[in-house]
DNA sequence: GATGAATGAGCCTTCATTCAT
DNA sequence: TATGAATGAAGGCTCATTCAT
């Protein structure tokens, strides 16, 4: 996804714990309250030597956003029209559930980006993204007219598979502070299953 | 709220166009991005000015935050255990769209301090908000078991609430980004009314 | 020249000692020699202070130029094309070998820009420095043609004029490492004196 | 001229490539604004590999300085005391003319040196030079003496050629900025012909 | 109440130079 | 010879905060 592909063993190390170090600087911090001094030492480099292989902190941030939202679509694009729908819509929901709990720095990286105003991301969204989720949208339109699924807004119903999965990391604190020691996830899990069942369910009339 | 009792005319005029000012910037580019300059300047006041009224930008910041919790907290507060369960979920779930639509920047300054772990607000979700959510979660869980409501798992119901309503606040960009001109609102309500109403669905078996 | 206008008594005095500072620096070291740190040192300011009042360095940099190009033009716009040409183009000369003398620093802070390829005086040289020239140029090929002075191109003429003048102040290190301790500037103008009188002489004819 | 003989091919090859990039690149930015990296890249080399040959940036603008001087002092060193004097003097400004259209950059590279106070020339200024410039001004003397000239003041005559030529290489841009496209050198050359003509011109007396 | 002036600390970035291979 | 990797030092600039009035 980065355009400068590494090519010695060194390089890829470093490129590597870079790239590490900067997602969970600036997932913890947002862009401006990121620091390459901070993201150079948990690197473990120099700040000069750090921008040796990024050329910019704006450099940097990109490289991460554009490998990031790849990762994230990438669900999404597996939802595949021919299965079946239930099965397809729920599969979604629980991957995207699992990548908040193994990747919420980038689920955090991420909506910081979106919630500043998409500075850097814009492009992507209202391009390859919107275009993923009108096709996507149009698919599950498909199944709802179908009768294969409840009635449902296909794209509120996407939106609403992104908030209910991401607020688990995004407001990992928030859910943290109220439920205590306890592992929200598999809570979580079964609720969604719960929540996602109920909308999706064909409605049927009384006897 | 703020503890410092506004007393002239102008004190109060003064406090509200900062505090305005400061909601705007705070929202649109986090604690770090935002620079007192540029309150000052959304406010009409010189920077000193601003800082004889808030001892300190991290003083502003708690003092927006503090008011902000406030009027967070209210619709869940307002949740009547005496009142008619549905309708009681159902209007918190319509209170809070609106907030999302009529106030997103408190919105999305909140997302803010919590996606950067709450550096600040910690205590009060710790204290105030978990108290408030445990006694609501009490509530829900009495209408729940005596059958006027479908099984719920009460806090992963309330997160959903939050999670599915502040959604279109906090990534409005996104939300706009795909669905173009159109506002996103009135789908929103009518979808949210259709999720909830599906969820808070008391099951029935076939006949 | 400058666009902000000095207001307070402070304000004054330190856009002067600023001023004053920067153009020894920048006339001894070029732009890119000279550092904000060392200006701030000359002017008695700390850096940011410095800051305070220029936005920048190029800020800086184009607000010495500006003050400087007015200087530079007035002698060559005080040619009068009613007076008598001989006085009217010696004593141009004569004032110009005086600014060499008495504002060296400016001369050299405008070689440098010159030879550097004018990246911020530019559109002047071409703008209001061409226009001027061609002015007198059309004026001087006047006095020419009449018979009032000898034939002469009046473009190379005037760049004649610039060089030889200005030689003493950019060149100064070389013509003092020749000439010594002797003060090179009473000999100077005996000598430009009796080059452009012979310039300037009408050819005469044989008996 | 430089101390290290090259050796192999290839030495000399990237020898020679490096001191034209950096030739390049000092006159046109000056000691401070060149950097190696460009000048590296111009050459086509690696940084490290261009401090292969020459150990440091300081040491590399001396090597080209001390070529320089060589190739300036020249056409001086070339004036015979034998010679016919006008002839002499002419060739020389012809000769420095020349060397103006077709060495731009390495008078821009000497001027800017002189400019910053000859940090690096100064020796060369105050011994060689010197002493060259003293010799051809006692020849100069002699001849005017003698009446084969008129009466000149030889070291400010020697200054005007230098002066008068290097103006149409080192002001370049500002000639250029006011004569437009046309090429300064042919009415330079008419122009100095002349200027040094009438300089040299014996004077006569009435009849 | 209000503001012009000032600054220490910090940030991103550049650059000449060195090291290891 | 040549280069990938690394860095100390410095530079321009920003910003929250303080001081004096």
């Amino acid at each position: 996804m980065t355009d400068t592909p590494p090519q010695t063993r060194i390089q890829a190390r470093n490129r590597a714990a870079i790239l590490e170090a900067a997602l969970e600087v600036f997932a913890a911090r947002g862009f401006r309250g990121a620091t390459l001094d901070r993201i150079a030492q948990a690197a473990g480099l120099s700040k000069p030597n750090l921008l040796y292989y990024f050329r910019s902190k704006e450099a940097l941030h990109l490289a991460i956003l554009q490998d990031l939202l790849e990762l994230w679509l990438a669900p999404l694009r597996a939802m595949d029209p021919e299965g079946e729908p239930r099965a397809q819509i729920m599969g979604y929901v629980r991957k995207k559930l699992e990548m908040s709990r193994d990747h919420p720095r980038e689920s955090r990286l991420f909506a910081n980006e979106i919630l500043q105003g998409a500075p850097r991301a814009r492009p992507v969204l209202e391009g390859e993204l919107k275009a993923l989720v009108d096709e996507k949208a149009a698919v599950i339109s498909g199944w709802s007219a179908a009768g294969r699924i409840g009635p449902v807004d296909p794209h509120h119903l996407i939106f609403s598979i992104w908030a209910l999965t991401q607020h688990y990391a995004d407001f990992e604190v928030q859910v943290r502070a109220i439920m205590g020691d306890t592992d929200p996830y598999p809570g979580a899990e079964a609720w969604l299953e719960r929540v996602f069942g109920a909308i999706l369910d064909i409605p049927h009339h009384g006897p």
